[in-house]
DNA sequence: TGCCTAATGTAATAACAAATAACATGACCC
DNA sequence: GGGTCATGTTATTTGTTATTACATTAGGCA
């Protein structure tokens, strides 16, 4: 590898990555500024040339988390296709797959402390995520007798809580001991379940 | 009253309720030993007669709470007393209630990063409060048809999860903006939806 | 080419917190 | 009244955040 100079090149997205890394591995509470800096090869000051100071760090990567979190339901959601079922279905997978597959942006964006509208930027991006899911709530709501129909946002809401706690409280290692079913299974009964209270899935089993 | 002496006389307690008062006002992140050390009166030295460390601390505001939690959960079911739906709705209910009444015990509990069994106090004491939820959900299990009845470990899990995701999203400042809805009422209205997918409220409405 | 300037990283330092050790005080017991 | 142990203090070490002044490099412009 040719040894680096003075400048790094991309010393802002390597302080998120290594930001990142820390938060996964000692969650947001024992991640340290300077051990980031150390990671990208660079002293704990040169962090204040591309980020206001540690909070600032962590809204970032909380940023960017919600930037890829809003692209892969967006994918899983499909425009609605084949179903609107279906397709609902797969963002409330998606939600999980995202949380395991990435828990350093998972762990910034929710279990940080930082508000979700520290920056204005952030607010934009939490925002997007936020309106994916509701537009799918929105599509699958038109499927629902109209007198048992929730407002979609609290549809979404719902969906969206359960599959946070979900998380939270079973897809690691949070309370009595550990989840007595694996989370996949566990959310996707809950969701099962939710619909079925709506009417969106036959009791014919 | 009495001006103290050099002992304190109940330094632990004043610890973890100074400890609570900071958790509660700046977030677990935001807690320094020192400070809670302060508040009661005290150098942040004498804290190690009682805690461990900082970590220590957090632990017990943890444990208090689970204890209490168990508590509220376990009057607000009342023995299953008037039927088992209103004593299971009522435990619901009892969960938000305890969110914001102890908001600092809460966040010991769940948002410190603090590993449920940090020691075995602490899972013992978490152990208590799940069981509640749990036998809340066996006995209205039992009218469930049994077709469709799922074991109760997963009942209770998704309750659990489904109120735990409201006050992380949606009784903070959480996400996008605010809350499009009271908690309280999202709470009970998606409780109400999962247990008609269970089939334990008739559609008569 | 060779300087000028802005961007980027470093060194030094201050303020604060966690943790530990050595010391001081007072409560309790005989 | 004296011993002893629990409890609290002072002093110190180490590590972190944050700030300031300084050094180096890149890139534009004559």
């Amino acid at each position: 590898m040719p040894k680096r100079g003075y400048h790094h090149g991309n010393l802002k997205q390597a302080l998120v990555d290594a930001a990142l890394r820390l938060i996964e591995e000692k969650g947001p509470t024992g991640f340290t500024l300077s051990e980031a800096a150390k990671n990208a090869g660079v002293t704990p000051a040169a962090v204040y040339r591309h980020f206001e100071g540690r909070e600032d760090l962590i809204v970032e990567c909380a940023r960017q988390g919600h930037e890829i979190f809003a692209d892969l339901m967006i994918h899983a959601f499909n425009g609605g296709k084949p179903s609107a079922l279906a397709a609902f279905e797969a963002t409330g997978r998606a939600y999980l797959a995202f949380a395991r597959k990435f828990p350093g942006h998972y762990m910034a964006m929710f279990e940080s402390g930082t508000a979700a509208n520290a920056t204005p930027e952030l607010a934009a991006a939490a925002g997007r995520s936020r309106d994916v899911l509701e537009n799918a709530a929105q599509a699958l709501s038109e499927h629902i007798p109209p007198e048992k129909r929730p407002p979609p946002s609290m549809f979404s809401a719902h969906i969206w809580a359960m599959s946070h706690g979900v998380v939270e409280l079973f897809a690691r290692g949070r309370p009595g001991a550990n989840a007595p079913f694996p989370p996949e299974d566990l959310l996707e009964a809950g969701i099962g379940i939710y619909l079925r209270g709506l009417g969106l899935i036959t009791p014919d089993t």
